[in-house]
RNA sequence: GGCGACAUAGCCAAGUGGUAAGGCAAGGGUCUGCAAAACCCUGAUUCCCCGGUUCAAAUCCGGGUGUCGCCUCCA
């Protein structure tokens, strides 16, 4: 398969570092408050990611960060630790604010058909690890203390900037408005590695370290949970584009020099979903939760497939529109999967190849998924029996995760159910919801109906309405629906 | 100011030198008392603009313009 590499800006064929697995590491939230469905973007992703490796035969072993401390917060506000911050706002502790909100972000991935990373590992069960890297990098001389805190040297590195061609004299550090400028650093970019020194006086989290009380600086957090879990090297490394500079790009720094050699192979970098005004952000206030979506109607499933339909290196606008669009597709894409027959004949192994290699060939081509939903069109109107398409269907949601089959069969279900409470009278057969009071109005407009009496038929149908029911007629009589 | 990415119909998009896939929406039709659903049909003389290379360019090259991101925490 081929993916793009945002380190060498190309697209280039994947060869893991080791034939029997592929070692994935994704930066997980920092869990001070709820995901939005921006982050969120980033992990269906990722998850696709992996799931198509892993659909390619790969035995995959990925890592997630949960970001519990260390994180600091901007200027914007009052500068504290993020964590902190989250735990101020709802007067709790920072670990109850932690458990919360890591409860809350798995819920949300559990509702996108989001796989749990095989290993999850919170930054604060790590701090020996960090520990451990940040003496070494002092012994080898990249790393130096200054008032208390302990920096990385970027200066040591013959090439600090991956990502972008940066000249460290056009960065614009402390330009900004409340940016305050360390004057500890040596170099504009160096980073700290250990703080001893917060402005934070009441910082809750604190461990014992060779340099004193204090916490880890975020970027190390994950170079050393990779470490633990994945070892020397690592073949992907995912996380949101705002991430590959500065912290992707001193994460390198300090393995690499921590190392001695190259670490990771591929980034991977999902770009943001943006509002019409610029990106979805919890800094800006204003965002978007899983649970907000549903509470408005939608199918969280439907903003997957909104992902799908769009490719990861493009940034992609929400809208309302955008998100009925998706929605709209979606539950069609169901009830057409639904009028499938399971369980009639046997599948047509020439057809499923076919179809298959297209799907294949879409995601292998730097996981093109809106071409992989394509090929999802292409096989509901192959020329083939449902049995081969209800196959070709499940083996493609292994990958695209929208519940396909499992939707599909509820919905006949669910069909079969309204059939089989059907009221009648006089051979007109109603089904709905098991109402026996809307069953016998919608029995009176049928009735009304037959007669040819249409003025009482929809003046019965303007009154159900009005209840928040809709009638639509049938063959053998009609069918009701709460909306 | 520096760095990076992107720019294809109303919207999401495919396309990697050979003459514009697919989905949603919209319009028309079949069906229906009327609807809904379902099914059928319809859409870019053109791919942000201007040059260049080529028999041939949405695709390659040069120059613009626009949008977004990063440089401060963010997926």
């Amino acid at each position: 398969m081929y993916l793009y590499n945002s380190a060498t800006h190309k697209k280039e064929e994947f060869v893991p570092n080791h034939p029997d697995i592929v070692k994935m590491y994704t930066c997980g939230p920092t869990v001070y408050h709820f995901a939005h469905i921006g982050n969120l973007r980033s992990y269906i992703m990722e998850d696709v990611l992996e799931k198509f490796l892993r659909y390619e035969g790969y035995n995959v072993k990925r890592v997630m960060n949960i970001t519990d401390v260390g994180h600091l917060s901007s200027d914007a506000d009052t500068g504290e630790d993020k964590m902190l911050k989250g735990a101020k706002r709802e007067h709790k502790t920072v670990m109850e604010i932690a458990q919360f909100y890591t409860d809350a972000f798995f819920d949300d991935c559990r509702k996108l058909n989001i796989k749990r990373p095989d290993v999850v590992e919170p930054a604060t069960s790590c701090i020996d690890e960090y520990i451990k890297i940040i003496s070494a990098l002092l012994d080898k001389g990249y790393a130096y203390r200054a008032g208390g805190n302990v920096y990385f040297d970027t200066s040591k590195l013959e090439r600090y900037y991956i990502f972008n061609d940066h000249d460290a004299e056009d960065l614009a550090v402390g330009v900004r408005e409340g940016v305050e400028e360390d004057t500890n650093k040596r170099n504009k970019n160096d980073f700290v590695l250990w703080f001893t020194q917060s402005k934070f006086e009441d910082q809750a989290l604190k461990w014992d370290s060779p340099w004193g009380v204090g916490y880890p600086g975020w970027h190390i957090e994950c170079s050393g949970i990779s470490m633990k879990h994945l070892g020397d090297d690592l073949d992907i490394h995912c996380g949101g584009i705002d991430n590959a500079f500065p912290h992707h790009t001193n994460e390198i720094a300090q393995s690499e020099a921590y190392l001695g050699h190259k670490w990771c192979n591929y980034w991977m970098h999902v770009l943001h979903l943006n509002t019409t005004s610029g990106k979805m952000s919890k800094s800006k206030g204003e965002f978007l939760t899983v649970s907000l979506l549903e509470e408005k109607g939608y199918d969280p499933l439907s903003y997957r497939l909104f992902c799908l339909q769009s490719h990861y290196r493009k940034s992609l606008v929400f809208s309302w529109e955008n998100l009925d669009n998706a929605q709209g597709a979606y539950q069609k894409l169901i009830a057409r999967i639904a009028a499938l027959t399971p369980g009639g004949g046997s599948v047509d192994e020439e057809v499923f190849a076919q179809q298959k290699e297209k799907f294949r060939g879409a995601l292998g081509n730097d996981l093109n998924t809106s071409l992989a939903v394509t090929a999802l069109y292409d096989a509901l109107k192959a020329k083939a029996n449902d049995e081969t398409k209800l196959a070709l269907l499940g083996d493609f949601d292994q990958v695209l995760g929208l519940s396909l089959l499992e939707k599909a069969a509820a919905k006949r279900e669910a069909d079969a159910k309204a059939r089989s409470s059907a009221a009648s009278g006089g051979g007109i057969v109603i089904t709905g919801q098991g109402d026996p009071a809307v069953d016998a109005l919608v029995l009176r407009r049928a009735q009304a109906k037959k007669a040819r009496d249409f003025a009482e038929a929809d003046r019965i149908r303007e009154e159900l309405k009005a209840m928040g029911v809709e009638v639509t007629d049938t063959k053998e009589g009609a069918s009701w629906r709460r909306v």
